[in-house]
DNA sequence: CAGTGGTCTAGACCACTGA
DNA sequence: CAGTGGTCTAGACCACTGA
């Protein structure tokens, strides 16, 4: 019938239903109205309440069972994007001054620990990074980045001036799978001097595992000064 | 027609076409194949291709833009689900002996940068709470909760030996939006007290607000040792 | 058995885009 | 204008649940 003129039913059932549950109407694990009540009470098809009650779903804000009913959920999970932003994008979004000093870029042998997690044998051959990003002249992260060839072979000769190490990867390589670690804990020596910080200020450190296609890209540890960077979130159904 | 017998024919279309993405056969930014060249391919109705590529669109796989066609997305985005993980399950689920150390609990005035927070006037009566979250006899987690009492007016007479103030304040008052902030610092000179660690040792810092139905429930900051605590995540599409 | 959700179909009207 | 996606309908068959 209609099209994204004003509201689609679909979504008129489903703003209804949310909102039902953003005021309290229906407890978590009451039994909400059925397909059957809804087509009634929107005269809309079956099919058109079935989208929103899927929807709803899919958010996890109703849990359906065949044969039984549509259940108000118990809301436990937040969930919430976590993006691999690009910190020259970020630092610029903020209308800062951006800039990237490039520390170290060589080929290496890998370490035997972190050699299966970018898909090669101890001791062959991978590439290394080390970056620091500034926001305003103060550093905001340090980026110590192992690459696998296969992935980015001309990983080495990639131009920083204007793009990231992140933002080439993602172009040569897109992202397909990717794990991460988040914890606290104190730079090494090194990592404070190029973070000009003291080696006994608390650090917030992501690890980050990429794959892409089935083939490991990179694995990255960034360092922030816990005085100078926090991670945010927030969950609205 | 058929049911969940084997895999539902919408679901072979949205499987056929994740893989194809996984493989590379679209590069970020490609034209995929039109609704109606699906419909043909697999010789299933319309309603049935427009499902599983309204799904990959909801997984941010793909782009679809009316009039123009569907495209293969750049994956930027790791969407990744935080959970209000309540510690005792956490704990248990690891098959560690949980214990939880009540070290304050009482009506007080709210601090005046807190108050609106909690919906409150500064100086207005909240209650507050102190616990300590045990691993195997370790002290994984520092809990300090301030709460509305409009939210949860028998907070105080909780009984917390079978329980935890996230899992009492959940049933009492369903999540309805959240937001929070991960940094790392050092711990108070308390904190690090009540964790029995050196007030120098970084720590992961969660602070996290919740609401229910419109109303400010809880306002609560945790810290975890940096040396015992983590936080993971994994995507894939 | 009646009621529930899971899924599919064949057709329809529409808005939007770019040639 | 042809091609694209956005959405809806009225009907269908099915599996599952609990009385």
């Amino acid at each position: 019938m209609k099209t994204s003129t004003a509201t689609a039913p679909y979504n008129q059932v489903k703003m209804h239903l949310k909102q039902g549950l953003a005021e309290g109407r229906w407890e978590p694990g009451a039994l909400m109205p059925s397909e059957a009540e809804l087509v009634a009470q929107f005269g809309v098809s079956r099919m058109t309440v079935n989208r929103a009650l899927r929807e709803l779903q899919a958010e996890g804000l109703i849990e359906r069972v065949q044969g039984v009913g549509t259940f108000a959920a118990q809301l436990h999970k937040i969930s919430s994007t976590l993006s691999i932003r690009d910190m020259r994008e970020h630092v610029e979004s903020l209308g800062r001054k951006y800039q990237l000093d490039l520390k170290l870029r060589r080929e290496e042998a890998v370490a035997a620990k972190m050699a299966p997690r970018l898909g090669l044998k101890a001791g062959a051959a991978a590439f290394h990074s080390v970056v620091v990003h500034f926001e305003d002249d103060v550093p905001l992260q340090l980026e110590d980045r192992w690459v696998n060839p296969a992935a980015a072979p001309r990983y080495l000769e990639a131009d920083f001036s204007n793009t990231t190490p992140t933002q080439y990867l993602l172009d040569v390589a897109p992202m397909w799978e990717a794990s991460y670690t988040i914890e606290a804990a104190t730079p090494s020596r090194q990592d404070a001097r190029y973070l000009k910080i003291q080696p006994t200020e608390p650090c917030l450190i992501i690890t980050r595992w990429t794959v892409s296609r089935g083939t490991p890209v990179t694995l990255v540890r960034l360092v922030h000064p816990g005085s100078r960077y926090l991670l945010e979130g927030h969950f609205q159904p």
